[in-house]
RNA sequence: CGCGGGGUGGAGCAGUCCGGUAGCUCGUCGGGCUCAUAACCCGAAGGCCGCAGGUUCAAAUCCUGCCCCCGCAA
């Protein structure tokens, strides 16, 4: 197998353990490409990328191409001459000339069972919307979003404590797996690429500031789903005052002696609890952080707030 | 120079505008009450108020510089 020459792309840390497993299994990669560096946070340091990093480890060379689609950055692509392009949340729409430029092809390790979940926040939305199962799928790439013929497929569940950051965990590591075990068919030429059903799509697209918002008229559970998808990530956010106040950690929960009837967002303290009213139940939140201070158990913060009586979350 | 918030006993906060006894809610330790308790009562310990200068009779508080933390934006 080592005359299979592969040019891997991927940036995030989701993809960092394909490319260490093409490598574990004694896969050439002759090249890796991933998103330029960008500047992280409020001093503005260039930090690479997870892939990057990973790749340098591995003593792999990394292109950086500003955009992928121009003709320099393919050329400098096809100069390594792979026979396939591996993908894994790249970041970028590959060009038609560079799908037709490997003698095996391009595929792609995305992060859902497709047709379900094409785009790129499948994971986060799977758990937002309270799916129980999801998975990773390898397909060959088409020039449109996730849309191309499949060619394997492994299921993973969600546990119920399951957030972002720990299913991100289990499907880079089950896609890692698929796509050693996918390899050794395709590079045979024995695949069985099966076409998606495009009634049956839907779509995940990224993850915009609105998707953080928490909307205190929706049920308990679903706010439930919503915060544990964004966790560890963005996180999700209410406004107190006027001001981002955010939510890490919560629950559903029976208020004692608590009927509802309260408006959406009201705020509850009891015994170091604290509670939110919703449009169904009440939520208990474990881990807050306040506009300008580090995240904290519910309870910290309960110590030292001076809350107006029938304040509320929202405003 | 991207915008803004913050650093006060172990924790979370008030006090800073209008300089002058270190406060609140907890925690900890000791004692009491109770069948009992995370409940209640009484008492105690614990702080160079981020760091360094300056102004002043006097600085947590005013001025200058620096360090660190957080949110937004990229």
């Amino acid at each position: 197998m080592s005359d299979v020459r592969i040019v891997f792309m991927g940036t995030p840390e989701f993809a960092v353990p394909s490319l260490r497993a093409l490598v574990s299994a004694g896969y050439t990669v002759a090249a890796v490409v991933s998103q330029p560096d960008r500047p992280q946070g409020r001093k503005k340091l260039l930090v690479p990328t997870p892939v990057k990093a990973a790749a340098e480890e591995l003593g792999i060379p990394v292109l950086q191409p500003e955009r992928v689609r121009r003709p320099e950055a393919i050329e400098a692509i096809a100069a390594y001459k792979p026979d396939l392009i591996v993908t894994a949340a790249y970041g970028q729409i590959l060009p038609k000339p560079l799908l037709d430029l490997p003698r095996l092809g391009c595929i792609n390790v995305h992060g859902s069972l497709l047709p379900k979940y094409r785009g790129g926040a499948p994971i986060q939305r799977a758990i937002m919307n309270g799916e129980t199962v999801t998975g990773v799928t390898i397909l060959y790439m088409a020039e449109g979003l996730d849309t191309g013929d499949m060619i394997s497929k492994v299921e993973v569940p969600i546990e119920p404590e399951d957030t972002a950051g720990t299913l991100f965990g289990k499907l880079s590591e089950a896609g890692a797996e698929l796509l050693v075990r996918t390899l050794p068919d395709i590079i045979a030429g024995t695949a069985r690429a099966v076409p998606q059903n495009d009634e049956e799509a839907n779509y995940a697209p990224n993850l915009t500031r609105e998707d953080e918002r928490l909307d205190w008229s929706r049920g308990a559970r679903e706010l439930y789903n919503q915060v544990r998808g964004l966790v560890p990530f963005s996180g999700a956010f209410t406004l107190l005052n006027g001001e981002v106040f955010k939510v890490w950690k919560c629950r559903p929960a029976e208020v004692p002696g608590g009927a509802a009837g309260a408006p959406p967002g009201t705020i509850r303290a009891e015994g170091g609890r604290l509670f939110v009213a919703t449009g169904d139940g009440w939520l208990e939140l474990l881990e807050v952080q306040p506009a300008g201070k580090k995240a904290m158990p519910a309870a910290e913060w309960l110590k030292g707030v001076r809350l107006s009586p029938g304040a509320s979350f929202g405003g």
